[in-house]
DNA sequence: ACCTAATAATTAGGTAGCCTAATTATATTC
DNA sequence: GAATATAATTAGGCTACCTAATTATTAGGT
């Protein structure tokens, strides 16, 4: 099994395992976990586009976890005067989610550092390169997706 | 703020979220996690290249991770029977970990799957992207080290 | 219109994979 | 030989998820 000895599959693996080590995702600013800011964007970024506010099962789809999961965030959320809940009168098993004037304003200066970093990182990269990066992750994506099938 | 419409930056950030998300460390195989499977694979590797067997401070090194974690996770390959524990008579502090027959069956037949499908990956990428995509991974890795100081 | 089935959200409780702080045993240094 | 450093462990905690069960409401079939 020469194979295993593989140069190449060495480097990538020692990559990858840096790479989900690399701490892209800070932990606790102002209080908030990086799973809270996640959902924060996804309901700043909803309402901006879509001029009425998130229900938690479309905040789930879009972040690819349950909807308990989902609650329990916006539970806290909740809790510290971000975000408020209202049943959506068309369909009123539904939640509709809108940030608190405290909670747009945490969140856009969030949003600000957020994209600040990465367009740091897109001109370090090099525009060009960057676009490779993200095209072979989606690659890689593809690949372990459908060996799963 | 047009910046933060950079559509660089947002496939880059999508192909991230993705990439995490991406399932290449399955969960539980013959009832041992990813965890696990990675402290198996550091002792084997260790003991191969080495002579000697790994102590709880270099697999922890290895891997990054703290001295208790690696402990945990040896404790219940121990009771398992994967494992054993000997101290070092050079350095009575030190526990050196072996595997047991049946430790390092699973081991060997766990690193053979494992390799086989990064052989798959490398395959699916082509030699040349693979290099690069690891190469861009350690290079976004530096980038975000170097902002954490 | 009525009952069944589906859907939205929630609560409760659990798991993986880490961590820090404190403790114990042994080594090293001055 | 005493103080300090180091190796490993135990205990307890945290984040970011999950599943199963429950409640409320809506939709579909007859």
């Amino acid at each position: 099994m020469a194979d295993r000895e593989n140069p190449t599959v060495q480097k990538l693996l020692r990559s990858f395992i840096q790479f989900r080590k690399t701490g892209w995702h800070d932990k606790k600013i102002n209080g908030y976990n990086p799973s809270e800011y996640k959902v924060l964007a996804v309901i700043y970024e909803g309402a901006n586009k879509k001029e009425t506010e998130m229900k938690v099962s479309e905040i789930s789809q879009i972040l690819e976890v349950t909807p308990p999961t989902v609650t329990q965030i916006i539970n806290n959320l909740d809790k510290g005067g971000l975000v408020e809940r209202m049943i959506d009168p068309q369909d009123r098993r539904a939640v509709r989610i809108k940030l608190t004037p405290k909670g747009k304003e945490l969140t856009e200066n969030a949003r600000k550092a957020f994209f600040e970093k990465y367009l740091g990182l897109v001109d370090y990269l090099g525009e060009e390169d960057s676009e490779k990066l993200a095209e072979l992750l989606n690659k890689v994506h593809r690949y372990f997706y459908e060996l799963k099938r």
